[in-house]
DNA sequence: TAGATTGTTAATCGATTAACAATC
DNA sequence: TAGATTGTTAATCGATTAACAATC
């Protein structure tokens, strides 16, 4: 576990990205206020609980009026850290790894691919979207040199612990591991877990156990 | 939400997935059975949350022994559905559509990927991993012509809400959502969401909250 | 001002942990 | 049998919802 600085709990932070969507699309529509009643309804969740969340990190809303979306939208920005940039690595560059390299929509929150790493020879040196392929023992002195913040780990489960340890020796601050794997780090670094294999059995679990007959 | 058979909570379920591959690598490494308490160590989680977790499905241990680790291997294997195969079909075959086509580790579990559709006319027919990939137009046929149980969607949002509802008309049992948006859909089809930016934005907020200097 | 809606406290609900009798 | 460890009940903790006074 982590130590936060104050100690919003974990369900709270998991509900600020999705506010953060709604929110850009309320503005993208041109909508300039809303309400906590209003949003909750749009968003199937109770209007209490979108004040509360909102009020760990301030009073953003006015009594009588509700939130200014734009305000509201860059401030909740500012909370998740995506009003800056971040440079990111992957480390891996198999069909997932150079599929998250291509997808440029990271780049529009701030997250930069600015390395590519792997230890297959046949691909070192090819390019992903203008970024080249490098071999892994140019990782600690690119991350070092180049003020990375975020790697991103696609490789095989076997390969990702040692990766990590190297990844905290270089002060990396966050891990987004996609490798079928925990990993056991220093507290002040952060990982957060894709398992897209355990995602696909929860969906499974609740195929099995959902009753077909029902309709909403 | 959807009717389960049994009420058993969501935070319960979405440990079900770790539990199985903890004992997946028990089981490689030999060992035959294992205590609540021995497992509790090696997850870091408590020793009571997993039997109270596994009680919710049935008695699988014995008192002074602890738990067989195949038998209760297995057991979730039932639980999760995992034990069944699995049609699964991709819509959107773009990088990560494709990335996950690729991902062999999927048919270890049971889920085949059967199909692969897009609308780009410059890739229609090409194959990967041997599946040919198809104009969205032959969606409906193929789903209720081969058993489609599973369908990924890998497409962008705005048509994400479209496709989704022609699965629903089709019979389609769960959606395997990673798709910016969420899909409004009766209670009969189940939805997991895989939002990777949302997920980005968690990492991120970790990292701008976490006391860099602390360490465990 | 009156109406709307927040911020916040209090009540409820649910999930996790602790404890221990049952039992292998 | 004695020791170990489960299954399960009870206690605690935390998160969500409801209520309402404050206030724009």
């Amino acid at each position: 576990m982590s130590n936060k600085d104050n100690s919003i709990s974990k369900a709270v932070v998991s509900r600020l990205p999705r506010y953060y969507r709604y929110l850009g699309e309320l503005m993208e529509s041109g909508t300039e206020r809303i309400s906590s009643g209003e949003l909750s309804k749009r968003m199937n969740v109770t209007a209490s609980q979108i004040r509360q969340d909102l009020n760990n990190f301030g009073g953003f809303g006015q009594q009588g009026y509700g939130y200014n979306v734009k305000y509201l939208y860059f401030e909740i920005a500012k909370i998740l850290g995506v009003d800056k940039k971040h440079n990111m690595i992957i480390i891996g560059a198999g069909n997932l790894g150079r599929a998250l390299a291509n997808y440029a929509n990271f780049s529009k929150s701030g997250f930069v691919v600015t390395g590519l790493f792997d230890n297959n020879e046949t691909i070192i040196g090819k390019e992903v979207r203008g970024v080249k392929i490098q071999p892994m023992d140019k990782l600690k002195e690119f991350i070092i040199k180049n003020d990375v913040d975020i790697a991103t780990l696609t490789i095989p489960k076997k390969e990702a612990k040692k990766v990590a340890e190297t990844l905290a020796e270089c002060g990396i601050k966050g891990i987004w591991n996609f490798a079928h794997t925990d990993l056991d780090l220093p507290d002040n670094i952060v990982v957060e877990n894709v398992h897209l294999s355990e995602s696909l059995m929860e969906l499974s679990y609740n195929i099995a156990h959902t009753d077909t007959k029902s309709q909403r």
